[in-house]
DNA sequence: CGTGTTTGACCGGCGC
DNA sequence: GCGCCGGTCAAACACG
């Protein structure tokens, strides 16, 4: 770990176009959904921006003068969130990405392994051998098999608040202090039964106004509607999926530029004073397609939200996120 | 009382 | 083998 932030430290270097995040990110993105789409407006001259580009592939500056289609969740058309096919894995694996070591698990087989988790624990309640038990169940991962993760889904958000509503109810399970940053890391687990989707929340120890929020796992429901009507911010809403993989990569989600709220971070804003930006970035593309997708199926958020904005203009990718997204993905 | 948070302990992975 | 560190558990606690 330590070796991972020098080395991050090092390849940190001002110019990150192709430094940091370009390792892991596939020279050729052969994502399925969403990812090819950006492009198909651009042969149109409709949308400009393709979303490769926006994942920080290079470090890219959209002006909001593109005519951004209303929504980018509009332009996704696909099924809702299922969990994640077989391929997951492979594609999680692109041969390009040979640092995304974390995620080339395939979501199928973490899901499962969720599943076995869960049912171990059922199996041992029964058997009434609590001590024995509770060993067990903390380590129910099976001997010669690395740990499966899910796949991983980052991004960053400007924001004075760590826990940003993103209309999922997420319980935290702990917080631990995270070496060589000053701010704690808080665990967050979706709160409904069967969804083992859990988050990361730490801020930025470059920034500490950016909040790095990592997702991992799908969701395996419809975000449920908040008693507050609202999914503040988007990105946070993560429900990836892992359907698609992909290497690291990544982009902000900007809106930097706004001179007032955006209107989607509305019924969430932390504080009322934030000029705020929220300033998103994302890694793993692996987990976008479901990930958008899942914000279809809230309702208030996704379409007023991009419809305003086209999220994924104005694209910024700061060199420290890169750094902070890369060091995520390395692990 | 139900739900969510806090927090110390524990475990596994990994590097040395 | 040992120690560090990230991640998780679960009891205690807080809150509405």
């Amino acid at each position: 770990m330590e070796k991972k932030v020098e080395d991050l430290k090092n390849e940190n270097q001002p110019m990150m176009a192709n430094s940091t995040f370009s390792d892991q990110i596939p020279t050729s993105f052969a994502f399925p959904g969403i990812f090819d789409m950006p492009c198909d407006y651009n042969e149109k001259g409709s949308f400009d921006l393709g979303f490769m580009d926006i994942l920080g592939f290079q470090d890219y500056y959209c002006t909001t003068s593109n005519s951004t289609p209303s929504s980018l969740f509009d332009l996704i058309q696909t099924p809702p969130v299922v969990p994640s096919p077989a391929s997951t894995s492979e594609v999680v694996n692109t041969p390009a990405t040979p640092n995304s070591t974390s995620i080339s698990s395939s979501s199928t087989e973490a899901a499962n392994d969720h599943d076995q988790i869960k049912a171990t624990k059922v199996e041992q309640d029964e058997e009434g051998e609590q001590e024995k038990t509770k060993k067990e169940l903390l380590k129910p991962k099976k001997k010669n098999q690395k740990r499966q993760r899910e796949p991983r889904f980052a991004f960053m958000t400007k924001s004075e608040v760590d826990h940003l509503d993103d209309g999922f109810r997420w319980r935290k399970y702990g917080q631990k202090a995270v070496k060589n940053s000053p701010f704690p890391r808080s665990y967050y687990r979706c709160t409904t039964p069967a969804c083992g989707v859990k988050k990361r929340v730490e801020r930025s120890s470059d920034d500490p106004s950016i909040v790095v929020t990592t997702y991992e796992g799908t969701h395996t429901h419809p975000c449920p509607v908040t008693p507050r009507g609202s999914i503040g911010f988007m990105p946070e809403t993560a429900a990836f999926g892992g359907g698609v993989g992909g290497g690291a990569s990544s982009f902000i989600f900007p809106p930097p530029h706004y001179q007032q709220q955006p209107p989607y971070f509305q019924n969430q804003t932390p504080t009322t004073s934030l000029s705020f930006s929220t300033t998103t970035t994302t890694t793993s593309s692996s987990s976008f397609p479901t990930f958008f997708q899942d914000r279809r199926f809230c309702p208030s958020s996704s379409d007023s939200f991009l419809r305003d904005h086209g999220l994924l203009q104005d694209m910024i990718v700061p060199s420290h996120v890169r750094k902070e997204l890369k060091e995520e993905w390395k692990d």
